[in-house]
DNA sequence: TTTTAATGTATCGTATTACGATATATATCG
DNA sequence: CGATATATATCGTAATACGATACATTAAAA
């Protein structure tokens, strides 16, 4: 019975969140796991995913904007993933400084098998998160 | 039945999932601002946070296990978190192997401001992850 | 008990990668 | 046109996760 210094947060309260982060944890060390047995780091399954939800080749930049990386990162990744033969990079028309990036067959095949894997992993999985979350959902003041 | 040949995902699909993914990322980047605001990294909040939900004082390995990181580098996390003034070490009794953690009143002051913070923004972030995610579920059962 | 194997934690070297600072090309504004 | 902003790229650095390994302790085997 440890009186805290007014927060109040009790243990099952952090026992909650706890659980809620593990489950995440959870599912990305699945996605993680997932893209290693096709030979590819996250973060490359990460940008192609990106890429292809988008409608059109987009640029660095979108990268950057979707995975939450910085511009340079971006840059770093996309050059690594051109290298490993998943995208190819044009310049585009309207604004040069742009480029615009399109995913390679390779890619887009390796990216509809892991997409359907985390579509089942995601069926599993979903009851536990949506779960967790509702759980956290009504705390407020302990 | 995974009949699958590569090009059956469409492009909105591929937009569902991506979406979802962002929204994990922007509950996970603003978890990381917000331990870094307090001075933490993400990792060690982490650990905080799993050593607090915990029932009594738990081990090197239970983080490791938490956190699904391996066991040297749960012990050089908790080694760095010691360092910091977050948590004491000590072997357990009954085996001494085992070290058990206990966090500081600095640690605990932490947790309890960070744990308020992210309640209030999973408020706010709850219903885009939900809505994600159902979107998902619908498409993963065709 | 003595020997051997398993477990929990710790240390070291290495690899990956994200970022700040910076550079370059292109675009836009005054 | 010149000045400035934007998009991408490069380089050096820092953080940290892991494999390999070591050590202490406990458990199992003999």
């Amino acid at each position: 019975m440890s009186e805290e210094t007014g927060e109040g947060l009790s243990r099952e309260e952090y026992a909650a969140i706890a659980a809620f982060r593990l489950e995440l944890r959870r599912f990305l060390a699945f996605s993680e796991a997932a893209a290693g047995k096709v030979g590819l780091p996250a973060q490359q399954h990460q940008a192609l995913l990106a890429i292809a939800g988008h409608d059109g080749p987009p640029t660095v930049g979108f990268v950057a904007e979707q995975l939450l990386i910085a511009p340079q990162t971006a840059a770093e990744l996309v050059s690594r993933m051109v290298e490993a033969g998943l995208l190819t990079k044009a310049a585009a028309a309207r604004d040069r400084r742009r480029v615009a990036l399109t995913p390679t067959p390779k890619a887009e095949a390796l990216l509809a098998r892991l997409t359907a894997a985390h579509l089942e992993e995601l069926r599993t999985l979903e009851p536990a998160l949506t779960k967790a979350l509702g759980r956290m959902r009504r705390r407020g003041e302990g």
